[in-house]
DNA sequence: CTAGCTGCAAAGCTTTTGCATGCCA
DNA sequence: TGGCATGCAAAAGCTTTGCAGCTAG
C-alpha cells in the first residue's frame, strides 16, 4: 500500500504536480476500495471521514489528474455517474465488467480475452489500438443461483 | 424504409403505445442518420427542422421509450452525454465501435468478434450474457494516413 | 517565496418532472 | 371520449469554474 502510494507521488513529481495531503487521502480511499467502482460523490464521502474539511471540487479535480496519469479510469456503466477505477500495476491493457442487471452489482475480469480480437480491428479496420472497453450486461452467479434456489423451493 | 417505419409503429402498438406525429418524426431522424450516433440534443434539432413545434422533452421521453423497446441503444462515449445507436434488423448482438482519439470519428463494426470471449466468460464466470459494450480507443485509419503523408512531406 | 492547490459557492450541462392542454385510437 | 402524449418551464442531478486565501516544495 505504502509502495503504491509511494509510486503514484512519484508519478505526479515527475509531472511537477505536488502531493498535497487532499490527493494523497484521496489516493488512499481509491487504494482501499480498488474491487469498488467508486463515484466521485462516494470517493468524497469516504475521504471526509478521514479528512472532513476536503471539498467536493478538490476530489472532482483529484480524479481528474489521476485520469490523466493513468493512475486510474473513469468509466461509465449507464447510470448517471462517472466512476473511477484503480489501473492495476503492470496491467497492459483496461480489465474488463460484469455488470449485473439484477442487483447491480460489478465484478471485474483480469484476463485479457480481447489478444485476438484487437489483431482482427487492428488488420481489418486499420485502426491502431491504444484502449478498450468492455462490458457485459446479464446476470451474474450470485442472481442465478438464488433463482434457481427459489425455483426448487 | 417505410417499412421500418412501419414495423416499428407496430412494435409500439404491440405494447399499446401510440405512434404520434413527434415520435414518427423522430423514428425517421434516427433512421436517417443510421451511421451517425447522435445525441438527444443532436436529435431534437434535426427533428425540429422539419417539426419546428416539437419540444426536447418529448425528444428524451421517445428516445426512453425506443430505448426500452429496444428499437435503439442507448450509449456513452465519455463525454457528457448519451448518444443512440439504432439497433441493425436481425442483429442479434450489438455492434461495436471504434473512437479515434485524434479526429473524434466514431465508427461501427458490424461482426459479432466476441462469440469466443463471450463462450469463456458464461462458462469462467458462471454469468448468464444478455448484452456487451464494446468500444476500442485509438487511431482511426483516416488520421493515421493523415499523419504517414505529413511524416513523408 | 510563489506557482500551484484548495474550499466555497455559483454557474453550466444534460436530463427529468409537474402540470395544464391537446389529440390519437 | 378517455387516457395517454405533448410543450413549456422549472427542478434536479452531476460536474466545472471563478476567486480569494493557503501551502507544498
Amino acid at each position: 500500500m505504502e509502495k503504491r502510494v509511494e509510486r503514484i507521488k512519484k508519478q505526479l513529481h515527475s509531472q511537477s504536480y505536488k502531493l498535497t495531503p487532499q490527493r494523497e487521502a484521496t489516493v488512499r480511499v481509491l487504494l482501499e476500495h480498488e474491487e469498488d467502482h467508486l463515484s466521485a460523490e462516494d470517493v468524497y464521502l469516504l475521504v471526509k471521514e478521514k479528512s472532513p474539511e476536503i471539498g467536493l471540487a478538490t476530489v472532482y479535480r483529484t480524479l481528474e489528474l489521476l485520469t490523466e496519469l493513468k493512475v486510474v479510469d473513469k468509466i461509465n456503466f449507464g447510470d448517471g455517474v462517472s466512476r473511477y477505477d484503480l489501473r492495476k500495476e503492470g496491467a497492459d491493457h483496461f480489465h474488463h465488467h460484469l455488470v449485473c442487471i439484477e442487483c447491480g452489482s460489478v465484478d471485474e475480469i483480469q484476463e485479457d480475452l480481447l489478444g485476438d480480437v484487437e489483431k482482427i480491428v487492428e488488420r481489418d479496420f486499420n485502426f491502431q489500438i491504444k484502449d478498450h472497453r468492455l462490458t457485459f450486461h446479464g446476470i451474474c452467479h450470485r442472481c442465478h443461483d438464488n433463482k434457481t434456489t427459489e425455483e426448487s423451493d
